[in-house]
DNA sequence: TTGGCTGTCGCAAATCTTGGCAATTATATG
DNA sequence: CATATAATTGCCAAGATTTGCGACAGCCAA
């Protein structure tokens, strides 16, 4: 629970507060190695606070999200959050088949990323960001990909 | 129209059939230059057919992508579609401020479409990337972008 | 302390998207 | 050209996510 003061900080700090209803959303999120739907943020935080409502789980990580508590990742056509480890950033890769994720080190991006700012005065939200495609197993059927 | 050939020809290739509505949806994303949302589509296929679903026309849309006549693309919360142009390719960047949408030619992402095939035997559909970030105008605000 | 300003919450309604199912229609075949 | 059959549609409803609103609580100034 004592790592949460960072969050609770970040919140302070763009003038918003700290909740039960957000601890509560945020211990769900950490309590997971990996990513949370919103459903499972919001299963686990009624049994500890039972009139949560489910519009309260949305706000709260999409507030989350904003002030970089959280990552959001689009697996499949659903949304799922994962606290945001600023030791270990990464990209994630998603197989449109079997909705594997596999994890991807920023290192592959810095130049793309370095080259949009330059060019385009464009600031990718890379933390953010979820490549589609075929992971090896799934790839046989697949056509050719698209660059 | 003519242009419709290729795309009904596709369909019949994986043992779809071309339908009334089908030819509406597509005539309607054909006609713009730019993305188009489900709704817009709507209103354009009801006015030809005035009883077609808005099932039906998300449906087609879903198909029409999966044949590669069309491709999808997320802005903001809403899905758009426009038409797959094999000669100009490109990629999105949208501003998650303001939905700005700038294209991005494919030759950016060449040697980092290589790099994940290569290594991790991943396919990226890069054909459906699209990039979130801060577009120049919405920059001042934006905190540091993560790579 | 008293107000007032602002952020939050729960609820309900709205918005966007998808799915089930029976009726309809495109297409190959005779 | 009539027929069989499997794909497709319309309609309805549910799922998923967002938004508007009235009520309430914390915080700062006077």
């Amino acid at each position: 629970m004592s790592g949460h003061a960072a969050a609770v900080d970040r919140l302070r700090a763009q003038g918003y507060r700290m909740t039960p209803q957000r601890l509560s959303v945020l211990d769900s999120v950490a309590g997971r190695s990996g990513h949370v739907g919103a459903d499972e943020v919001w299963n686990q935080v009624k049994a500890q606070h039972p009139y949560v409502d489910l519009a309260t789980v949305y706000r709260t990580l999409q507030l989350l999200k904003r002030v970089g508590v959280v990552t959001e990742v689009v697996i499949g056509n659903k949304l799922h959050f994962e606290l945001t480890d600023q030791h270990n950033r990464h990209h994630h890769m998603v197989c449109s088949h079997c909705d594997a994720v596999q994890t991807l080190s920023p290192a592959y991006l810095e130049e793309f990323n370095r080259q949009l700012r330059r060019e385009f005065g464009f600031a990718p939200d890379l933390g953010n960001l979820t490549i589609g495609g075929a992971c090896a197993k799934c790839r046989t059927d697949t056509p050719d990909a698209t660059v």
